[in-house]
DNA sequence: GCCGAAATTTTTGCATACAAAGTTTTTTTG
DNA sequence: CAAAAAAACTTTGTATGCAAAAATTTCGGC
């Protein structure tokens, strides 16, 4: 995008090595509460320990790993109470979004969101998880850019971050996902509308059922778990 | 604070340089725009450039510095724009936290917010304006804590770091100052009718004010500053 | 055989050394 | 004398070495 961008052959070595981690720790490569070696990372990543441990401290900041004082860092470990609070954060960012979307989206960018939907609406029709959830992360996304609010952007980004690592994609159900797409239908019609008030509403309770789904296999899981390993 | 603190004589270095470094940055004591030499700052912070580079990176994270490829790390510089954006995350994040709290209070909470807001009021009556502004913040704080989400209040720290760097405390006129307080009055009146709805509307406003006062001095400093430099 | 202490190994944290990019100064040329 | 080129200097970025702390293993005692 910048003039930078061309002009640099190799860009600084923390700065390609932070967001592979990240990718790392999202995708769960790296699970939750397991430790960073240090000499195991930098060999994997083909660095030195130095801009490896830059980057760690930056995705300590970001939150994504917890640092121990002489013992390194480790992925962060999400409880319950961690995730419930991450959602209602989500929810209150996604209705601060959808609030200014609703008052600041231009027709082109309205246009192109009305366009995502209705692939989305393919997806739903043949079933096709992947594609829903990668056309509904970027109809959010492209609604938190019509908030044209960078702080909102980037804080938005960073708790995404932390919620795409307990993405529990599979097995949503159906009734489930039939009322997030009714969701999203009063969404497109509250943004077409201008209607702040009401974009505001579906969002916060559009992230509260995503809660709901989410907190629902968490506790299947940990039931799971409980009756496995004792 | 915590038993850690006690046992340990001495906190990683890097651990230590960070908060010094963002006091520094908040307190304007390294100006916006300003490159962050690591040699000078090893030397004044008594520390290798290695936890300095360290802790600068965590910051970058924060957004409080950027990082200039090969080129190291300048302290954040606001645009109008940038202070506006900031102002209205803070007032999305002052909205939710006071929701919450008017949901979760305690009446322990409750009560001890009430009497940080009998001191506030004393030290409006005194015109202290520092002692003003430090209960000021410390009952803004106490209203996010009371909102039980951990993910909210380390947004709102972030989010507030960054405005501290602009504290225009000084010059708050007379009948702005009255309207704040005035607010106040009708913010702790909600939390006690816990009437998250009025908590919402009464934060949001309140911010906003605080925004345009920022704002407004914000412009005529930069008419003086177009004045004297040409 | 098991628990605890000491020794060994591993790992983190910091400082320093070196290489590459950027900046400034000097020199050269038109 | 001005502008461009080159050299010297400064600063950042990365790797490596070393010390301190933690983890692991070994060994001795019961």
């Amino acid at each position: 995008m910048t003039a930078a961008a061309l002009s640099i052959p190799r860009a600084a070595l923390h700065q390609q090595v932070a967001p592979r981690l990240r990718q790392m720790l999202v995708e769960n490569r790296i699970l939750p509460g397991a430790k960073l070696n240090e000499r195991e990372l930098a060999e994997a990543l083909q660095v030195s320990r130095t801009p490896l441990r830059e980057a760690i401290k930056m995705l300590a900041a970001e939150g994504l790993v917890e640092l121990l004082p002489n013992r390194g860092a480790i992925a962060v470990e999400l409880t319950e109470a961690d995730v419930l609070s991450t959602f209602e954060m989500m929810a209150g960012l996604e209705a601060m979004s959808g609030e200014l979307a609703a008052q600041r989206i231009t027709d082109a960018e309205l246009a192109e969101i009305r366009a995502m939907h209705f692939e989305m609406l393919a997806a739903y029709t043949r079933r096709d998880l992947s594609a829903y959830y990668r056309l509904n992360s970027k109809i959010h996304s492209a609604i938190n850019q019509a908030a044209k609010n960078s702080v909102l952007t980037i804080t938005y980004n960073q708790v995404n971050a932390r919620l795409q690592a307990l993405r529990f994609r599979s097995n949503q159900d159906e009734g489930k996902w039939k009322q997030a797409m009714a969701e999203h239908d009063r969404m497109i019609d509250a943004l077409g509308k201008r209607d702040a008030g009401a974009m505001r509403k579906v969002l916060a309770e559009h992230l509260d059922h995503k809660r709901d789904v989410v907190v629902e296999q968490l506790r299947q899981a940990s039931k799971l778990a409980a009756g496995a390993a004792p």
